[in-house]
DNA sequence: GACTATACGGAATCTGGATTCCGCTTGTCA
DNA sequence: TGACAAGCGGAATCCAGATTCCGTATAGTC
């Protein structure tokens, strides 16, 4: 989450005030969207990082632009415990479920969150699969990973990742029971299943 | 669809016009949010109908009312195929299963269902489940069937429906392959799980 | 300590829709 | 056919939020 002037980039950098506003209203705004998604508003960031709308502005021009700032963020913590998974764990199958886990619980904790990847899935994983966070590719590579260990289904692709969280998406906002959800739908890829999927 | 007046209620029959009016609104309302989903505005549903805007509103109070009535009756239509599931098919994983997919079929033909699933699943659902629809207790009924026949693992339960339904309407509107999305769903209640599902 | 570029606060403005209103039409019924 | 209630059209109104603006405050600099 680094802005212009924060770090040694070269933009005169930032005032003193100015950082630390920033760090308030990204907390802020961290804070309200997990709770309340995206029907946070603006003045509600605002009110809670104890500074008016249009300083929230001058650090973001958009609300859209906060939110997926926000959302990058996520997805790079994502990307780490990918990143980590592919080099701890042993058991493959374990690497694999165990970030896909992880990643739900980020979208239970994160109202916001867990809109945008039900409702532009696309866009929020090739952000996070494309750039530095090489997301992507660490999950197509945990997915391999299990698939050779024969614990995957051959004709599970690597887009059936950001598939299946785009439903967990929906559910984690409304069903109580998505652990029921994840269970099922791990265990979908696991299943040695009578046809090969389709496409 | 019945509205007051086209059956024989007793409030004072409509005037020929507005029976006409409405069933053009309905349509025109249907061909919108089929296409455009929940996006569509009270003047788009007008114009398709050849209508003014007042006109729809003295038929539907509000645009939430009339995007009701369509999911509703959309509820139905499903309700409906279940019944006949229910008697004609004699497999019953075919039974089942058919009729999912026709709810997917559903879905992904009318975005606006598809929103309103993925979004407040439960109240759709219970909507459906309760009235004279018994939609609820229709699939519970396809669904045990296939369990005493051991095609779906025992240990799925009626509320796990609406919840892969809720799911699939985020997977609809957003990912080319929502048919692999139902392939792995169903292929994850077949599975011969490692563990129970939680809860 | 004075000066100025940066930042700040938050009232005012703008917008995209939903919803309302009311004068004008048109069925319906005697 | 005339009276009038039921309907109609669509401009005007409302509203919730996002975004802008500008007078004021303050960090950074000499």
């Amino acid at each position: 989450m680094s802005a212009p002037g924060t770090d040694t980039g070269e933009p005169r950098a930032m005032r003193a005030d100015a950082v630390r506003n920033r760090a308030k209203i990204v907390e802020a705004a961290r804070a309200a969207f997990s709770e309340r998604g995206l029907e946070t508003q603006m003045e509600d960031v605002a009110k809670r990082a104890n500074v008016g709308v249009g300083t929230v502005y001058r650090h973001f021009p958009t609300k859209d632009a906060l939110v997926q700032a926000l959302i990058v963020d996520k997805m790079e913590r994502v990307a780490e415990e990918a990143r980590r998974a592919l080099e701890e764990e042993s058991d493959p199958w374990e690497a694999f479920s165990r970030v896909l886990w992880l990643g739900a619980e980020h979208q239970l904790r994160d109202r916001a969150l867990a809109q945008v990847v039900a409702t532009q899935p696309q866009s929020t994983w090739r952000n996070a699969a494309e750039k530095e966070t090489e997301l992507g590719s660490r999950m197509a590579e945990l997915l391999t990973r299990a698939q050779k260990a024969g614990a995957v289904r051959p004709d599970v692709r690597p887009d059936d990742i950001p598939m299946v969280m785009c439903g967990l998406g929906a559910v984690v906002q409304n069903e109580r029971s998505w652990e029921r959800y994840m269970r099922l739908v791990l265990d979908g890829f696991r299943a040695d299943a009578s046809e090969p999927l389709p496409d």
